[in-house]
DNA sequence: TTCTGATTAGTCAACTTTGACTAATCAAGA
DNA sequence: TCTTGATTAGTCAAAGTTGACTAATCAGAA
């Protein structure tokens, strides 16, 4: 549901076509969600038949001929609906990415401290780049924070993964 | 990957059989995954025709009979290689989770606040409940020990947030 | 003039995930 | 004796996701 959240906050603010809605998904939300184009469409379109959004096709002088999509009253109602749930539940909060943890003892103590260590180096520059961006007074704003404290608090975890099982495996 | 990945670390640790698997997922991983039925019996009908997995049914006595999943040396190969690349790189982060935060300013001030004080209740809640469960020592303590560090972030980031709102909103 | 890249529209087949459902055996309670 | 719930096996249609692809217009570089 968060998806269809995310397009119809995003139709709320100001109707876009499909090329705009795509571009921001790309430029500016790359590192916020993985919402790709074909997903967009198909999301779009469930929408519009639910009636939550309407599609109007526009053409200006000899431009490609845009489809703009807005946002209806019915969908203005849907996104508050949305909107208050998304706000009060936090996501389960599940790790695919620590799976390998498991299995921490199927590698030598020392391959598996290196490959951490590639982790820890992951976030690190994650976490560079995220703080290197002007600060951001925007509706993204919130989201980049939380971001960067989410980063932040990872990289805390890995170094205290790897402290523990520097004790352990020496 | 991570899928495949947690399927063949259950599976070198011991065979198993495909109930088994499931009420494992469901007790011990519920929390940790997202890993469904029926997924999980695609995945391992994949993994048994790239060869990573056999199947053998067995029967005792008169119990229902049992088709045991186990590990082939391609799996042993297989799960290596998903190791390393898990242990190595970190999740790309999403905040699908985040999402309403875009638009916060559609709601009142207070009601918003409101909301959040409802998801800050649920993550204290699920923060109290892991905290409760008995120190684990078995293949799972990282993976619980990395929740608790996880929820306990994210508590403190939704108190740093309601704070910053609250300056703002009155 | 031709070619490249941005702007606009998507589509499609293939893959993954899931809620809901079926089917059989057996132990134990009512 | 009957019913319920655990144990064992899944399946299936429908929904969601994605990499790769097509098609048209226009501005500007070569």
């Amino acid at each position: 549901m968060n998806r269809e959240l995310l397009l119809l906050s995003l139709l709320r603010r100001q109707e876009m076509h499909g090329y705009q809605i795509n571009e921001f998904l790309n430029r500016d939300l790359a590192a916020c969600t993985d919402l790709k184009k074909p997903t967009a469409y198909f999301l779009l379109n469930k929408m519009a038949a639910q009636g939550w959004v309407a599609q109007e096709e526009t053409r200006e002088g000899n431009r490609p001929p845009r489809r703009v999509y807005r946002l209806t009253p019915e969908g203005e109602t849907a996104f508050q609906d949305l909107l208050r749930e998304n706000l009060a539940s936090h996501a389960p909060i599940y790790f695919d990415d620590d799976i390998g943890l498991m299995a921490l003892d199927a590698l030598p103590a020392d391959e598996a401290r290196a490959l951490l260590q590639q982790r820890r180096a992951g976030l690190a520059a994650a976490l560079t780049e995220a703080q290197a961006a002007p600060p951001h007074g925007g509706s993204l704003q919130w989201i980049i924070q939380h971001r960067i404290h989410h980063l932040s608090s990872e990289l805390a975890w890995v170094d205290e993964l790897l402290g523990k099982l520097g004790q352990v495996g020496r």
